[in-house]
DNA sequence: ACTGGCACTCGGAGACGTCGAGTGCCAGGG
DNA sequence: CCCTGGCACTCGACGTCTCCGAGTGCCAGT
């Protein structure tokens, strides 16, 4: 079994490694840090800790690196956030500045987290589903088809064009009209898509064609509202990861990837449990099933009135986890002040 | 001056050097081209193709690679665009298939484009200089604000928030909706655009709440006026960077930089004059401006009732240029095409 | 105007030796 | 029982050297 002293020798060797981007020896271990120890002794609990294979030697011979698993008991159990600076606060807080609407908050969200970092930034779009729906608008835009426009209490318009089954003429639409506002109006974006799913459930079959052309719309912003849930994420800071290319032994190929392919990155992000402050990490080979195995993503959940998401950040296993998981955390917390701000003046 | 088998030998080393990624000899040339003189022959052009400033050597006494120069005069003389394949042709057609609104279109094209090509695709929004403003809708969010709705007849939907300077009860924004139609609605993109500036200039001191409030929204009109003819970009293929990582002497950091600021790219390609095709291509250093002096920029102009722009596709210099010259080129007819059909639906 | 021949250049690959950081292990000491 | 200093050993990194061959420029000859 691995010794107190044995996890803080981990604990060196993954600060360390992370500083240096070089293997860590007993030597420079009694050098850095002060054990109190000879280098020796370090060996032997280097000798145990890779018996738990939680760091390994790239060659026989040569100093040690942290594995996947030694970076996860770093995470959990040795890792202690550092505020950030009053600078970086003060940064956060200018950068984030007078936000213009929540698209425009979001980008410089993801902005600041890479820049923060240096990592590829992600931003979840905040879960609309706590928003309410306060305007249902019909546009007639020729006789066959209307464009929906939904508008929620956060400012957040969506549109969508359906096709009528039967041309309707101007009363008629209004009728329609005057339907999917009872559907809609007032309700939260979750009630109004169970409702949806409700009302189309135990729908008779359309007589008349007022009831085929509601039924048709009510597809269409049925499948608007579960656009609404399907979270976007908006990202930042792909460029910085051509620096950092010798930390990826393949290539960076597939995080770009995955970039390009938002739907995995949601997906990784939404497997990912945080703990009780809201943080999480998936660390290398944790994230296989993803093609990212090389690769680490920290998350940090922040909420709103309207709604809660995750900011996050992705860069290579070898990265600063403190400092990191500590810009995100720091950001979040940003981010769901300047929501609930924004949320009050409405 | 370099003669008429001069260029021919010019043609050989940038078609030799593409193909194998290796700085192309006098005797590689007798071999896979026939020439019908010996090599000493082709040295002897190369001698001057050098002086020229054509060719290079990398090294003394190694074979000859293409310089900026000579790709230039490659593409402009000696390449010749071979059609594409008719399973390309089909490959595309089936790819772009019923697209369910511009969006969507433009996502698949740049998709096609970068399957096609294997580079980085970019596809310009249409200037909606042309496209008509069927509706205008003004929606009172709260007392203070409205939120402005352009609906034009290609389908394009925007809205952008406007604060008031006072509150309005539902009449007077009722007066401020009428004004603002009678402003935009039934004219084209630029014609409104044109019209909001003339207003604006003469208009006299705001009196009433309504003039103030018409005023306020016109100013939000005529931003989302101006961003419609702001050129936004699609791009795909970001990925395929990290396999040509080699083809890049420095780095791909500036490529992906480039692909994160838009701007960039666009204000590029707005810089590049078409030939009689609609062709274009920018070649290595001519990209110093921009920071990618080591990329090449092909693109294809495409146009319908929309509006016109562009497509394109960025690589290394070193890129297959007559292919991925005629696969921009057919893609952007594709477009084209698709864009009037669905015009005529309307 | 083209060709074959020749001397020359120079980068790349392989062989080789040296160096040193780092290890594992062991016998001895608090 | 845990720690330490010492020691032999391993092995990658680095520099040097050599060899090889592709490719060139030039020149005399057809």
């Amino acid at each position: 079994m691995v010794s107190e002293r044995g996890l803080q020798v981990l604990r060196a060797i993954v600060q360390d490694y992370v500083d240096t981007h070089e293997p860590v020896g007993s030597r420079a271990i009694v050098e850095r840090h002060s054990f109190g120890v000879s280098a020796a002794t370090i060996r032997n609990d280097m000798a145990l800790l890779e018996d738990e294979e939680l760091i390994a030697q790239p060659h026989t011979s040569s100093g040690r690196v942290p594995t996947d698993k030694g970076y996860r008991v770093f995470v959990d159990h040795l890792a202690e956030l550092r505020p950030l600076s009053t600078a970086q606060r003060s940064a956060i807080a200018s950068f984030l500045g007078e936000p213009y609407d929540l698209d425009d908050l979001l980008a410089r969200t993801v902005r600041v987290l890479t820049q923060l970092t240096g990592q590829v930034a992600l931003v979840q779009y905040p879960s609309f589903s706590r928003a309410n729906i306060t305007h249902v608008q019909l546009v007639e835009l020729d006789p066959q088809r209307v464009l929906l426009i939904i508008v929620t209490d956060t400012g957040r318009v969506s549109q969508r064009i359906a096709a009528l089954p039967q041309a309707l003429d101007a009363e008629e639409t209004a009728t329609v009209a005057t339907r999917l506002v009872a559907l809609l109006a007032g309700r939260s974006v979750a009630e109004a898509a169970d409702g949806l799913e409700h009302a189309r459930a135990q729908a008779p079959t359309p007589v008349t064609a007022v009831d085929a052309a509601v039924h048709a719309v009510a597809a269409a912003a049925a499948e608007e509202l579960a656009e609404f849930r399907q979270n976007r994420l908006v990202m930042a800071g792909a460029a910085t990861l051509a620096r950092r290319e010798h930390d990826f032994r393949g290539s960076i190929h597939p995080l770009l990837e995955a970039i390009e392919e938002q739907v995995t990155l949601l997906r990784l992000m939404s497997e990912m449990v945080a703990d009780g402050q809201g943080l999480s990490a998936s660390i290398g080979r944790e994230n296989a099933a993803f093609g990212l195995s090389e690769a680490s993503i920290l998350t940090s959940e922040y909420d709103s009135a309207i709604g809660a998401a995750r900011v996050g950040i992705m860069g290579p296993t070898r990265m600063d986890y403190p400092r990191n998981l500590a810009a995100a955390r720091a950001v979040a917390r940003y981010l769901t002040r300047l929501l609930d701000e924004d949320e009050g003046r409405r």
